[in-house]
DNA sequence: TTAATATATTGAAATGTATCAATATATTCG
DNA sequence: CGAATATATTGATACATTTCAATATATTAA
């Protein structure tokens, strides 16, 4: 049995399942709209946000923010990467994929 | 101007955008294992699932039960039918597509 | 190494959600 | 009509989430 013949193996259980547990926890951090704010921005910066930024549209404490920016982290709906003393984001493209394939596997 | 020019200008107002506070309540009705369970059991009866049918398969009271129903309709995510005093209901295609084009256009 | 800056964590208050028991409403059946 | 059945609403309690002020940590710059 070739390597090659096994990649496709684990592709094919990679994008079968999600498991509820994470389709919960992606919605949760879907509902609230300064999270639905941040991933927004982040498309317009074309997927590329520095945190320092999120606080020029969102009106909360620094705090705030940075919970907000946890719940999404948590979700794995953004990449998190730290440069210096700065953190910037990006979207997890693939976990969003996912959770949309899940969405349309509850269509008849 | 005829009718008929009209239907296509509403239709494009109508595919375009979700408001952000529909995203809210959609993601927050499918952010309970209660609910999705409800969703992909509606998927497996064919969507056609009546209220009574849902003790079945989640344990709690009548009227927690009633609550997650309410928090589905209210999110629009299923059409409630009902047929002498049962209560039947389905999926709202319609909405979850247009949920899942929103979750799209925050793709790059 | 100390000061300044960026982000994270903690703890508390306010608000929201899930759950149940009790009760109300609506529909059918006798 | 009155009893039985299906679903909804109400009110209370427990639990979770949002928010902030205060504080901690980590990194850069002086």
């Amino acid at each position: 049995m070739s390597a090659r013949y096994n990649i496709n193996i684990f592709k094919f259980i990679y994008i079968s399942v999600m498991e509820v547990r994470k389709v919960e926890r992606i919605s949760k951090a879907l509902s609230d709209p300064s999270r639905i704010a941040i991933l927004q921005q982040l498309k317009e910066k074309e997927n590329c946000l520095y945190c320092h930024e999120i606080s020029d549209f969102i009106d909360l404490t620094q705090p705030s923010i940075s919970h907000h920016v946890k719940q999404l982290s948590d979700a794995d709906l953004i990449v998190v990467d730290k440069e210096g003393r700065n953190v910037k984001y990006k979207l997890n493209e693939s976990v969003l994929d996912e959770y949309v394939q899940f969405l349309n596997t509850l269509k008849v």
